[in-house]
DNA sequence: TGGCATTAAGATAAAAACATCCTGTATAAT
DNA sequence: ATTATACAGGATGTTTTTATCTTAATGCCA
């Protein structure tokens, strides 16, 4: 509705990495294996994510991601960003291209505020508070049976 | 952001319907160029609208589409559930396939009172209030030059 | 140094969204 | 009847998003 799949697969994705020891290099595969996303197109996104300096890759063996320095306050807002592009909460409900206070579209009055709330929120989301919820074990990361999701808690 | 191009379509064409006479059909060509939509492309939103029975269309000369009966009283609601299908406001912000009071994702409890604003803003906006809006000529329908948009204002 | 594990990067493919084209069919006016 | 008009519907094309494949680069380790 939102965010593009490809979003959701990076926050997903930094959420995971946020439970995980820091420091601790993590492989595509075993993120792509514990959210059930495709671990091809899971290397892509974790690329872009690297590229928008959210994350530090290592290539060989023992390579693998890494959450970059203070990765547990980057924002839901950093990454939509990343992935979405700029621009990306400026858009006009109605997709007009002009659409402001002073040209407003019918609908700006209204939308503004939620939108105004929605990048608050966006914006106050970091991956420490949402990872610390994952661990607690009361909120899920994936559609998938706990035991393939078991890595988290053996942690906590 | 929201909502997909063929949504915009849809809302903005309806829209445009309500700020003309009741009763008379109305093309899809003008419609098109009101709007600056692509006419083939908005011919077949116009047509599915029809099949959610929000429009009347008629074939011949002298044809065009109609808003049904009621017609001003369509919420945007209806207009995205009819253009996006039924379930366009309940999904999980983070693609979760399951994500409820009861099985929530990290951004469940956050997310839920804003998706409910967004579904309350979507179902109290009609299209009697947005095109009396767009009549006044103080909220735009296009990013046109106000020329071609000058049908809207002569039966005030 | 050679072999293996891992990400990077570019090409390709598949699917969905967006858009166009063409032909058919209904209808009103002449 | 004939003709012009306008929507219906199916086929096709294009673009964007999502996903996969293949090869290269890198780094560990023996």
């Amino acid at each position: 509705m939102i965010l593009s799949r490809t979003t959701q697969y990076a926050i997903q994705a930094l959420i995971y990495m946020a439970t995980q020891p820091r420091g601790v290099k993590i492989l595509n595969r075993n993120i792509a294996e514990s959210l059930g996303a495709p671990p091809t197109y899971l290397a892509k996104v974790l690329q872009n994510l690297c590229r928008g300096n959210l994350l530090y890759s290592y290539r060989g063996k023992q390579g693998g991601f890494c959450l970059q320095e203070d990765g547990e306050k980057i924002t839901l807002m950093q990454i939509a960003v990343i992935t979405e592009g700029h621009g990306f909460a400026k858009d006009c409900v109605l997709g007009l291209k002009v659409c402001n206070d002073a040209v407003p579209c019918p609908m700006h009055k209204q939308w503004h505020p939620i939108k105004q709330e929605i990048v608050k929120l966006l914006e106050g989301q970091t991956l420490d508070t949402l990872s610390t919820a994952v661990m607690s074990g009361k909120y899920q990361l994936a559609d998938l049976p706990t035991a393939l999701m078991s890595g988290l808690k053996s942690h906590g």
